[in-house]
RNA sequence: GGGCACGUAGCUCAGUUGGUUAGAGCGCUACCUUGACAUGGUAGAGGUCCGGGGUUCGAGUCCCUGCGUGCCCACCA
């Protein structure tokens, strides 16, 4: 075996061994090779953010278990993608280059998004390398290519096939500032809004008034009703009289209808065409007419008259105006409360009536929900975001952008009769917009008049068919999407963030059902949040700055970085510590010191493989534990509770093996007999020299026994620390077998390790030595410092550990003599010390 | 308002199916340049396991309840 030579410099060492992975393709995938396979449908993160702390904590934590399974044996197929299609795309390039898409026109608009994106996706490939991804480079997509854009054609025409998707025009959620419609999905929550509830009359025909409280006193055009709840007494004689709308003067019907609360504001609440989800579901409930008063671009239309042309905000400034101008204002509060807006940006929403691509959602709930529980999440309580969501939905899902920069609807209109027309699958991917339809004629009604669909899809819709994407990655393999699907369907794992279970992995599973009737994965990794050191929401601004990851890297290393990312129970928040980078740096450099030591011995008289020597107590000791940290190891990685796993190699490795084992041994190692300071190590029988109790004296046992435990826990650290690991790996300790730890197989413990006796064996040894460590510390001694006797007084179960082990505890105390003595029945084991020089002065230091 | 988590040492967290005296790292204190490592080692101080009930021979762990924190969803007149 070769030697680690002086000290391990990160900062040319990770570079190059990520050259190496790369020009040796240890992390390419065969498909031909049998399985079983482990298949990854690996987040195209979004090219319209920079890359941040997050990225690195959840990417890192699929990784370690890609290379898990890559060390078990299975063949890894670990694509990489990038999302760079879409109304994000559009609205990253739009502030970027300080463009507006309606302004530049269409085709410019696509080139610029198209130009930003690559040169951020080249960024990105070197950002995630950098990471030490193990990730199959040759294996790449973009959302917005031209395989994607087929793909993701062909699952709309397969939806369209199967009436899983109309296209309607109704009510819809509605971003004025993007001008597109917009998806349940896409709508989060603004606290803090400030708004004026006020309260005013509306005149009732043939007398009297009733009062209505509205924070949106600008819908007032809009206005097609008045509901009040059935049971409110109040109201009891309203209800089924016409009520007339303030400076407008609409005749209106006061109606009753429980979703009417009784306790808001008057009781009473106009319903407006559209004002929220309720205004929606009352206009078709009671068929009531419609009444729009805002255009696409959120203006007052015609039909607000004089507010024509002004903006929501305004519009709603000079109704109050009007209403306090004319007296009629009964009573106004200033309100904070939560309005839902547009994810993207945040911008206002509406509902407009317009006609859009519905993918169908909330006629098959149950078999989302059935879906969801026939995957594995991890952790497991994830499972319940992804039912909370389904439980809540009210829509199906809309799936068609009023925008540029996406995947087009493979379909035209017969202008004559409406009749869709579909692209034939050859003609994949198709812009409508710029090739004519497969038919000179509508096979309806024969008309040769055609409209392309002008929008186009939610990036969601693109997506959510990133395992079909990711299949045909393999047809230049020589593996179809037939095949595919055959041999790699479901795939083994969905790895992503907790923000997006409601979009990705739901849209994902529903287009797998329609697609295949199956699941699209058998399990799914969520990872939580990066916060910032105070445990805060790292704000988008910071995003930006102050935690760009990059320089991360280069500061602490790659390895650190994901020491950090993996050190906390799958599924949880962590803030982001420097403390715990500098506690993977040591960990890091405790590694590389501790196989410098050890291959330094292992490799000047390693046994033959497969020969053990003759173990004392201490040796059997260490196996025993090697082998309960193997097993526990390995059963966290098979639960995706990497953090245990790392856990508890990390305590095995630190605690066990450098500060008690390799402490024990050195005087084995050093040369037996001969201690330091020239003393004789086996004095204490007055007899130097020969064996104690199968211990063997030129420490070919503790060689063995280093050269079982330093690959092994090597090889349990190569998911999280692949650098370092990788490095010292190097060095030999494959033998003949694989040159890099990322292919070695994981760890296996012989049955016959697994030693109860010899872990309670070694047990006494580490008290024994803690209680001679702990004697000189009190008396402020060097822990080299010789002490005269070592008696230790034991329960006579555990002598025979002590006997075995009588040279380590010789060599580690460096005791001139170690006498051992049973206690009496039921008595703990105790240690007395002795100085040097025959001192009177003993002391028991229990 | 609903759901899901979480609340353990100054800080960050681990604590298997309930089982002696509750652990680790960081930080703190004292000491030690020991032959792989001072990015090290040894020892020490530090906890009414959020509060209150209950089950049990026994509760950090199970049940109920209250309080607090975070996230998701709903509400949005």
């Amino acid at each position: 075996m070769a030697a680690l030579e002086g000290r391990y410099d990160y900062k040319t060492a990770e570079p190059a061994l990520q050259r190496g992975w790369d020009e040796s393709g240890i992390y390419r995938f065969d498909p031909q090779r049998a399985g079983p396979h482990f298949t990854v449908d690996t987040p195209p993160p979004t090219v319209s953010g920079r890359i941040h702390v997050g990225h690195v904590y959840s990417y890192t934590h699929a990784d370690i278990m890609i290379r898990y399974h890559r060390m078990k044996g299975e063949p890894v197929f670990y694509p990489f993608g990038f999302d760079d299609n879409g109304l994000p795309t559009e609205i990253f390039t739009e502030n970027s280059m300080g463009i507006r898409a309606r302004d530049v026109g269409r085709r410019a608009f696509i080139e610029a998004c198209l130009s930003l994106s690559q040169q951020v996706e080249g960024q990105f490939e070197r950002f995630w390398k950098r990471l030490g991804l193990s990730v199959d480079w040759r294996l790449v997509y973009s959302t917005i290519d031209d395989r994607s854009r087929r793909i993701s054609q062909a699952a709309f025409l397969h939806l369209l096939e199967g009436d899983n998707v109309y296209r309607q025009e109704s009510p819809t959620l509605w971003c004025t500032t993007c001008q597109t419609g917009v998806a349940q999905a896409d709508v989060e929550d603004k606290t803090g809004v400030q708004s004026l509830f006020t309260t005013f009359p509306f005149a009732l025909d043939g007398g009297g008034e009733i009062l209505i409280a509205t924070t949106r006193p600008e819908l007032l055009a809009a206005c097609v009703a008045v509901f009040v709840h059935p049971d409110d007494a109040r109201y009891k004689d309203v209800v089924g009289r016409t009520a007339r709308t303030p400076i407008f003067d609409q005749a209106v019907p006061v109606l009753a209808d429980p979703r009417a609360d009784p306790e808001k504001g008057s009781g009473a609440v106009m319903c407006c065409t559209f004002g929220d989800v309720t205004d929606v579901a009352w206009w078709r409930d009671h068929k009531l007419p419609l009444r729009i008063a805002l255009t696409e671009d959120g203006h007052m239309n015609a039909l607000a008259g004089a507010y024509q042309g002004l903006t929501v905000r305004e519009a709603r400034r000079r109704v109050l105006e009007d209403l306090r101008d004319a007296g009629l204002i009964r009573s106004q509060v200033a309100i904070e409360h939560t309005v839902g807006v547009h994810e993207r940006g945040g911008h206002d929403l509406e509902f407009l009536v317009t006609r859009q691509w519905f993918v169908k959602l909330l006629e098959h709930k149950d078999r989302w929900l059935d879906a969801g529980r026939r995957i594995r999440w991890h952790p497991e309580h994830m499972r319940s975001r992804y039912e909370n969501w389904i439980e809540g939905l009210n829509w199906d899902w809309n799936i068609s952008r009023q925008r540029y920069y996406g995947v087009p609807f493979p379909v035209w209109y017969c202008r004559a009769c409406e009749r869709i027309i579909p692209a034939g699958a050859a003609q994949l991917p198709v812009d409508p917009q710029e090739t004519p339809p497969p038919v000179s004629a509508c096979p309806a009604c024969g008309g040769t008049d055609f409209e392309p669909d002008p929008d186009v899809m939610d990036t969601w819709a693109t997506s959510s068919v990133t395992p079909q994407i990711c299949g045909s990655l393999l047809e230049p393999f020589g593996i179809t999407p037939a095949d595919f699907d055959a041999r790699f369907r479901p795939m083994s794992l969905r790895p992503n963030a907790h923000d997006i279970i409601r979009t990705w992995d739901f849209y994902t599973v529903v287009r797998s059902l329609y697609a295949t009737g199956d699941i699209p994965w058998t399990d799914v990794l969520i990872s939580g949040h990066a916060l910032d050191p105070s445990g805060k929401k790292i704000s988008k601004s910071k995003l930006r700055t102050a935690e760009d990851p990059m320089p991360m890297l280069e500061q602490f290393s790659a390895d650190a970085v994901r020491y950090w990312a993996s050190s906390v129970r799958t599924g949880g928040d962590t803030n982001l510590s420097e403390e715990v980078f500098r506690n993977g740096s040591k960990l890091v450099t405790k590694l590389w010191n501790a196989s410098k030591f050890a291959l330094s011995h292992i490799e000047s008289g390693a046994p033959a493989a497969g020969v053990a020597p003759d173990l004392n107590a201490s040796d059997r000791w260490l196996l025993a534990r090697l082998h309960e940290v193997i097993r526990r190891s390995t059963a966290a990685m098979e639960e995706y509770e990497f953090a245990i796993a790392k856990g508890e190699t990390e305590r095995f490795f630190w605690t066990d093996l450098c500060d008690n084992y390799l402490e024990l041994i050195k005087l084995r190692l050093y040369g037996g007999a001969t201690g330091r300071n020239g003393q004789a190590a086996g004095a204490g029988s007055g007899a130097p020299g020969p064996a104690t109790d199968g211990a063997a004296p030129d420490g070919s046992g503790a060689r063995y026994v280093l050269a079982q435990a330093l690959p092994a826990v090597i090889k349990l650290l190569a998911p999280f620390l692949p650098h370092i690991t990788d490095a010292i790996y190097g060095a030999g300790l494959g033998g003949a077998g694989p040159t890099s730890v990322h292919v070695a197989p994981w760890p296996v413990a012989p049955a016959d390790w697994d030693d109860a006796a010899a872990r309670t064996g070694g047990e006494a040894i580490i008290q024994v030595v803690d209680a001679v460590r702990r004697w000189k510390a009190e008396r402020k001694l060097s822990v080299g410092a010789p002490v005269g006797s070592v008696r230790v007084i034991c329960p006579p179960e555990r002598r025979a550990a002590l006997e075995s082990a009588r040279l380590d505890l010789l060599g580690v105390t460096r005791a001139q003599e170690l006498l051992i003595e049973d206690a009496p029945a039921g008595e703990a084991l105790g240690v007395a010390v002795a100085p040097v020089a025959g001192d009177a002065l003993a002391s028991p230091s229990r």
